[in-house]
DNA sequence: ATGAAAGCTCAATTGAGCTTGAGATCAAGC
DNA sequence: GCTTGATCTCAAGCTCAATTGAGCTTTCAT
């Protein structure tokens, strides 16, 4: 009955530790969807917090925009999503950090090896070919690769 | 007294697994330093295959260029850095990488709970709280909340 | 001596992920 | 009713980390 259900941009904005004009720019990019005020203001559902909050964890997991854009469309359309939803779609990112912590353990065995003889070669020590590629993509345009990264440093 | 003791750029960027585009990039940015010929051509020293690869090694811990400059800078000036001073640095790294994953580890308890109860919700889990500043450094120009997520995560 | 391969510089572009105005409108408390 | 603050749209700007392209020069194996 409390028609509090609905929240403005600026308290989605503050529960969630972001910019204003960030939830802007994920509503454009179809991770979230707002209602509207008879005014055109945006309205969006006491959910969505938690849908951002999703979207901030997952981009620190490494996940881009779209990577978390098609994991939120496998929420259900039309109703709000429940614990089990949310339980789903969760534990594809801890599979994710299970395997960055992996990923991780591996190049600081590698790493140590490295420090005891000093080389730090990658063609030595394999400490590149052993990275999680996920983790490559984070930033700049190594896409632009075509992540090849791994590849390239077995023929160098 | 082979003087095969210089390379030029192509053989570094083959050696490293790097574009030739990126060393130089990584010049411009001082993190690299090149001898020219009398023809103005780069050469650089064999050492610098390791320079790189800690670079690149860096870069996947989350380092901004920047910042491994700074990494770098530690080394001796003027003459090849040897076996101990790579492992001091990298002895840097490792503690980089303990912390990182101590944070996924936390992370991922986190996580375990909120799957559990479905909450998700920032405020009461905290998720937040407990990340790694390094990792959301990573992308984007959230340099400019001056890496502060922390903190209105704690607020809001 | 020569021609292909590799290198040079410099400016522009890319792409993700936002932020920053400008200028106008909406919502709410007094 | 009015003002103040929150929102709105839309375009442009910004960072990081490189890449791309144009036009030209150097190297080196034959």
């Amino acid at each position: 009955m409390h028609r509090t259900d609905l929240i403005a941009i600026g308290e989605l904005a503050a529960r969630t530790g972001t910019a204003v004009s960030a939830i802007r720019f994920y509503e454009a990019k179809g991770l979230l969807e707002a209602l509207r005020t008879g005014g055109g203001q945006r309205r969006f559902l006491r959910a969505d917090i938690r849908r951002v909050s999703f979207i901030l964890i997952a981009q620190q997991m490494g996940l881009s925009l779209e990577e978390i854009a098609c994991e939120l469309a496998r929420l259900p359309a039309g109703r709000t999503p429940n614990a089990a939803d949310w339980t789903r779609i969760s534990t594809g990112l801890r599979a994710r950090i299970d395997a960055r912590i992996a990923a991780l353990t591996k190049t600081r065995e590698l790493l140590d090896q490295c420090i005891g003889c000093g080389c730090l070669s990658l063609k030595k020590c394999g400490l590149y070919n052993s990275q999680d590629k996920a983790a490559q993509r984070g930033a700049g345009p190594r896409y632009l690769l075509g992540d090849r990264a791994g590849e390239i440093a077995e023929t160098a």
